[in-house]
DNA sequence: ATAAAAACTGACCAGATGGTAAAGATAATG
DNA sequence: CATTATCTTTACCATCTGGTCAGTTTTTAT
């Protein structure tokens, strides 16, 4: 049997055929939820019949465990690369805008992610109070710094990072209402005109307000 | 029967029944999607026998039908009351301010469309293109002809439409996120927070330039 | 080449779920 | 009060779906 090795070593095919229904499965899973999601689905996405998918995978559970497990570390890495030596605005802005092309490029995962939040997160609740509150905590704390300095604006970081994450995963997860109520013309450019807009929207909430009486040093 | 009565009158026990089973099957809808969602937990919420569901509505479909189409009047008021006659970023303000109402007011509505619209919104893609498209529309050239007036900042429409979205949906449905990273005690005061960052982000976009040449008349 | 391991399949099962039918209980009406 | 219309329940059915199993085919290693 193949499933549930943890210790022993992984052949050419069950590498190649674990990749294969991962992808079928993201596929799946982000399009129609956990519950809407059946393995014949995968399986046909996959070209693979449902006895195989269940030969590499114990369960439907597991593949959906390991798609979530595998998205975390993508989910977060954007948020860990603020860097507290930059430039605090261009370190903001450059968050978003690798936040939106993740929506543009990974656009399944996001939905994949929302669709676990959306049900109550009951199967990563414990990442969430987990690595991304620890990872949550310390931005907090470095926006705040920025804003003591006063480099730049003071803002709730919280909401800050809440509206960064909320806009631009809005893009991917609601792809189908933005196409529907956009003017046609402007749908190609919809990642460009927003990647601009966002800037300027950050951009300006973080400037620091003119300080009126600085310029007599 | 009681079933599919379009010109029939309705009873009081009717209004009653139907009433408490489009409660119960939001509440049920919005937690677990529609694949997710059972005729029984839904009949058990309402503390009524599944064939006694079906007495009142034909199928599952008919009960998500109607809450959607409910949905759809309650979605559109706020955009609707963006005033031409009003003071701009006041009118744009007042819109998120409404919105932002709405998810914590409504939360079940907002996950009940949140569902739908992350799985390619099957059911209400008509009215994506009918009434929302055109309400936006209408919206997006209001917005437009304030900033030819130089009566706001010149951004983009449909991605400022976008935003306050996404941003005001995200505290309904990301909620279970929203607590599981905030600091404990921030928590309880999540919409007013909220509240008080949307009106800094919005107003600092849209604030005309300061036009340096004017003073001199 | 051959034995052993790995990969795969068709047939099947059990439980969940949407929905029905028919009869019984309750409420409205003359 | 009796009769009709409305409402509710019990007992089902058919289908879907996650998952198993016994056996077959293919790959790998000797």
């Amino acid at each position: 049997m193949a499933r549930s090795n943890s210790t022993k070593k992984i052949t050419r095919i069950q590498r190649e055929k674990i990749g294969i229904i991962l992808d079928a499965a993201l596929d799946v899973f982000s399009n129609h939820g956990f519950r809407g999601a059946t393995i014949d689905m995968i399986a046909n996405k996959a070209h693979l019949s449902k006895p195989n998918i269940l030969y590499y995978f114990d369960s439907k559970d597991k593949i959906h465990e390991m798609l979530l497990s595998n998205l975390l570390e993508t989910w977060l890495e954007p948020l860990k690369q603020i860097a507290s030596t930059g430039e605090p605005i261009s370190e903001i802005c450059c968050y978003v805008e690798r936040k939106l092309e993740m929506a543009r490029d990974f656009p399944q995962e996001s939905r994949l992610f929302a669709n676990e939040i959306l049900q109550g997160a009951p199967r990563i609740f414990h990442a969430l109070h987990g690595p991304l509150k620890k990872l949550t905590d310390e931005k907090v704390a470095l926006i705040n710094s920025w804003a003591d300095d006063g480099k730049i604006n003071s803002v709730d970081p919280y909401h800050l990072i809440f509206s960064i994450w909320a806009i631009t995963q809005h893009y991917a997860d609601f792809d189908v209402q933005i196409l529907a109520v956009m003017e046609k013309n402007k749908i190609s450019n919809r990642f460009s005109d927003a990647n601009k807009y966002l800037k300027e929207l950050f951009t300006r909430l973080l400037e620091p307000k003119v300080k009126l009486k600085e310029p007599l040093s």
